[in-house]
DNA sequence: TTGGAATGTCAACAAGGCTGACTTAAAGTG
DNA sequence: CACTTTAAGTCAGCCTTGTTGACATTCCAA
């Protein structure tokens, strides 16, 4: 990417300058990235009636099987009610197993059954397609760098969001 | 980023080893710093009772001043009756301007005023700021990486949805 | 035993997608 | 000129997914 200028200074430290032009290029390109990323996965939802937030319910639970429904909360970012109507359809359809906790008997820890997993599989199937393409074509060095950039907005947010956690425990 | 493996061809033909974790991995990558990336506007549209469909179609007439309605959708990818709700309050709210087209008097061509482009650059502003620091704190090899795939994901999606666009018109 | 935390549920609402039907005006075409 | 197509706008109604607020239940822990 020749138009991204970079000054490398003595001790290692390393100055960007990037025009706003540039920057403008980068959140279109997040923009777009962001629909094509989610496109084929949202063909899938849209043949039973789901959507994506059924999807992402379903990602984070195969991520993590066994977490708790606020701990969903806390990684998804919407509230309780948002989560509890997507969850519900879940449980209803057979896709999510709700089992009460042993330890905390308030508490329900989320398992996807054999169903869930399976249209889990489906739709990160196609996303990982669709990413592993994008991938390849932009080749080794340029994946290190979009995980990297990628990773430090990531980490941007995980961080906003635990401040968030924290100030509305009090 | 040790964990992208990579072999060299003889040609100049790179194969990638992706697991299905390090892909999912950026699956999710892609999910949080999205959310990061639209977290700073969406607190100022909410200041002014807006949302991202406003500042989106903001974001687009700023960049290409004098589009057509027509040329919006396709970008947008959504339908008119969408976008028409947005426009008419950016119009009603002496946001955005419409001028009958000079050519084709069917098109309406769309500006920003001077108010617009101030809250569209306020907008923009937050956004870049968050990019930016994402880009000094990653370093300039990554950013061009981070580019190079995002492009890639975008021509994909810019191509699937002119290819849209040519099947919709017969 | 009582307070608070975790969960679930009901109701109401808003943003922003969608479809379908329809109008108006302008442009293109036989 | 008559007819069709195109660009834009509008109305009505629907869906998903987010929001608040109120409230019940269950259970842990002080």
């Amino acid at each position: 990417m020749a138009d991204v200028h970079s000054a490398q200074i003595q001790g290692g430290e390393t100055l960007l300058f990037l025009t706003d032009e540039q920057l403008r290029q980068g959140i279109e390109a997040m923009f777009f990235a962001y629909r094509g990323f989610t496109a084929d996965p949202d063909l899938i939802l849209q043949e039973m009636a789901y959507g994506r937030a059924h999807h992402r319910a379903m990602h984070f639970i195969q991520c993590a099987p066994g977490t708790t429904v606020n701990n969903l909360l806390a990684i998804l970012g919407v509230t309780k009610q948002s989560l509890n109507r997507v969850l519900r359809t879940l449980i209803e359809d057979g896709l999510v197993e709700s089992r009460v906790g042993r330890l905390d008997k308030r508490e329900r820890h989320l398992f996807l059954t054999e169903t869930g997993q399976g249209l889990e599989q489906r739709l990160s199937d196609v996303q990982r397609t669709r990413m592993r393409a994008a991938y390849r074509q932009a080749g080794p060095e340029a994946v290190a760098g979009f995980r990297k950039v990628l990773e430090t907005m990531m980490d941007t947010e995980m961080r906003r969001q635990c401040k968030a956690l924290r100030e509305g425990r009090g």
